[in-house]
DNA sequence: CCATCGCCAAGAGCAGTGCTCTCGGAAGTT
DNA sequence: AACTTCCGAGAGCACTGCTCTTGGCGATGG
């Protein structure tokens, strides 16, 4: 019967679940080279063989952390992006990069896997691209708003973008349309800016040189939003 | 005698330095969870435990890779600079950026050893700070040079900085000295943008959307020159 | 209702890891 | 020549990811 299967499948599902959830735990405490298969299935009174079968390899429970942390981090982007009123297109991108400062600060072993350095050897599947770009879709739809509403006005500061570029600026328009090639590339710019900034908060390279971390990076953003000419 | 003595430092010494080589090597293959003191060992023909008479630890012989790699970056950024007129301040800047982004490229894993995630439960040594300072040195020398040149405009378009980074941009000031704090706050905007940048590219964030990517970069560089105010 | 098939936990086992300990020999010191 | 120090070798511990086999339990089909 469907009934007894989605039974069988329910518990499945359950298991493999909560075999993310104590995985999630350890990555939290112990960082991502000190994920065990063992470990986990230890916490949860199994014998570690029996872990494969839900996941066949350690690199496949990898890849449903990180889809799950792409999601985490997109969810909690759309949300402050939503908690704004929609015209304040400022104060939507300085929400949405305190949005994803905070979550980094709070799960930094998850944030590590997702922007860090990429585990060797390991190749990201394809399941893992959706959820890495909700974030950007964000990101994207608030500067192509500002710009339709006429409130994008990037100062002349920047050189003109070689024609080199173009095409990936096509691409890249998919998300935010009609913006041009020089806006492009500026939101590309504030865009590492920010992952950059917090790279570094997060992997010690402010250790020892700054410390008023949360002025300096508001401070930055607001920087960044007036580079690319977000008014108001 | 002291001959003698230094004979025995001097074959150690030799062994340590062969024993980072061949780890340097695994690490560039391997990535940094690859690198494993028994297979360095077996390269060398020891016994892995002989190992231990030099590195205490796997902790220990990351460090000196680290400092390798800080002490490696540091030089070819100092050179790219140095191959600049003096007074050219924006080709300055531009040529440690390509210097580093070249290096990065060259050498992934130990960039990522350096500036990614950082390695669970390894907490880096007061040794390594001051190699980790030699390329932003550089980075400070060109600003404060421009400065000084009185070839440092920044454009209006920031807030002014918040009173809470006064201190943080006092300590800065130490690698340029006399700059306003607005001109701190946006050397670290720049200096986080570049690294924030080449993080993206060596760590996969730009796959699948940007194929340009020297072109962006240079790009890139040239308007946080502009946004820093470097003219020429 | 019974036989069958498929899923799954358990255990043993392999190859590898970091690291510790002991032991014996060689080199340098007095 | 005796002694101390250093160092390589080997065994061993606890751990890892992963594979294979075994046996049982539940769902399925006749």
């Amino acid at each position: 019967m469907n009934a007894s299967r989605t039974a069988r499948e329910r518990v499945r599902a359950e298991l493999i679940q909560e075999i993310t959830t104590i995985a999630r735990r350890q990555l939290a405490t112990e960082g991502a080279s000190g994920l065990s298969l063992r470990a986990v299935a230890r916490d949860m009174g199994m014998v570690s063989s029996a872990i494969y079968r839900y996941f066949p390899s350690r690199d496949d429970l990898l890849t449903a952390l990180i889809v799950d942390g792409y999601n985490a981090v997109g969810e909690v982007v759309e949300r402050a992006d939503a908690a704004c009123p929609r015209d304040d297109f400022t104060g939507r991108w300085l929400a949405v990069c305190r949005a994803v400062r905070d979550w980094a600060l709070a799960h930094p072993h998850e944030y590590a896997l997702l922007y860090g350095s990429p585990v060797p050897g390991y190749q990201a599947p394809v399941d893992t691209i959706a959820p890495a770009t909700r974030d950007t879709a964000v990101f994207g739809a608030i500067i192509a708003e500002a710009h339709r509403a006429g409130r994008l006005s990037p100062p002349p500061v920047c050189p003109e973008p070689p024609v080199a570029i173009a095409a990936d600026a096509e691409a890249v328009r998919a998300l935010m349309p009609d913006v041009s090639d020089d806006v492009v590339a500026r939101a590309i710019t504030i865009w590492t800016g920010l992952y950059g900034i917090v790279n570094f908060e997060l992997f010690g390279q402010f250790d020892n040189v700054i410390t008023h971390r949360a002025e300096l990076f508001e401070h930055n953003m607001a920087c960044l939003a007036a580079f690319i000419g977000l008014t108001g």
